[in-house]
DNA sequence: CAAAAGAAAGTAATTGATTGCTTTCTAGTG
DNA sequence: CACTAGAAAGCAATCAATTACTTTCTTTTG
């Protein structure tokens, strides 16, 4: 059979790694994922698997830079380009509830990281993401606000904790029911709430 | 000395050790606390805790219960009695925030289980209870909506998603920063913006 | 009402399974 | 030929659970 192909490249090998993981971590609990199981996934025996990565955290590290370059670019970056910062806030919300859609795994990721306490370099490089991430939120709120597209008295740092908090509720619901779809179509929905929070309250 | 209080009733020991498990969970990740750590928690070798839960499936859905009780009872039960729904929700929030702020261990257990896709006891009774509290805000959210008190076109659907998602909001931004105190001082200010999001626009 | 009997609660040691990782050796590739 | 990628086996550590046995509390009975 010609299905057998070994000598990957170690680039190729990592990357391809990185997927899988997203992929697992949709199906079961990432804290239960152990390298047999990864690499079985891409077809590849267990200590093989070292060839690649030094060790099982910074494979983690890979997988967590993954996610993290996913929010703070692609996903932030649909915020742009729009004719009001309050559409381009929507925008981004819808963006991302969507990644969460097509990758189930990625909040579960993110989920199971934040439960470590210790300061590992995966947990670090999420926490710096959402950083960065909310730190977007808010300069989009500051710059609603300027241009009268919210509230003036609005509290910028509370509603960037509920703008996440919604994406959160969507995906632990999302979690709890296992089916994405409902998810998906909520999201609009709840945005609209949201956003009636946020917005001038006049007219 | 008189700390060694060995032959505890199995009762008593099975509440220690729910307590010290949730107290255990707000320290470190719950998918790692081993029968081990527990027992020691409790002053009690790590197999003798095998005398008072059959396996450590069992211990995670006493646990389990003991969370969901307090969502579904003394939480839910705040509503009650106040001169409006809404003041009934408002002071349900409150109290859900102040519970998740004296016991940090319950939403770290609750995300826990519900990373873990397979059927367990344990997760079947946390999404009971978050069925039971969805019901509880969705029927508020009408009555309130009945009294005049939200917009009469209000999506209660989504605003209960967007509800629950606050409080996760919350939970997740105390996980991130490791500070409950700022979650417990940003909580009614995130309320206000969910509430002005549902509210009559009117006036 | 004491003493024997038995149930309940405990320890320490051990089990088998699983974990992340290493070692040894083999086979393709540039 | 040197180097990379791989399989296969093995390593020490850790885990939940069980074992064999001891100690304390409770209950029955002569």
């Amino acid at each position: 059979m010609s299905d057998t192909r070994p000598y990957i490249r170690s680039e190729q090998r990592q990357s391809d790694t990185v997927e899988a993981v997203i992929r697992l971590c949709g199906e079961r609990d990432p804290a239960t994922l152990s390298t047999a199981a990864i690499a079985e996934a891409i077809n590849l025996s267990q200590g093989a698997l070292f060839k690649h990565f030094p060790n099982k955290k910074t494979l983690w590290e890979s997988v967590a830079r993954w996610v993290a370059q996913q929010l703070t670019g692609r996903i932030a970056a649909t915020a742009d380009g729009h004719s009001s910062p309050l559409a381009g806030l929507r925008a981004m919300f819808l963006a991302h509830v969507d990644f969460i859609v097509r990758h189930p795994g990625a909040p579960r990721l993110m989920l199971g990281e934040l439960q470590k306490p210790d300061q590992s370099a995966a947990r670090t490089v999420i926490m710096n993401a959402m950083t960065i991430y909310r730190g977007r939120i808010g300069q989009l709120l500051e710059t609603a606000m300027a241009a009268g597209e919210v509230r003036a008295d609005l509290d910028t740092d509370a509603a960037a904790v509920l703008y996440l908090g919604a994406i959160q509720g969507l995906a632990v619901q999302a979690l709890v029911s296992g089916d994405m779809a409902t998810a998906a179509q909520a999201a609009p929905r709840v945005l609209d709430i949201f956003l009636a929070g946020i917005r001038e309250p006049q007219s």
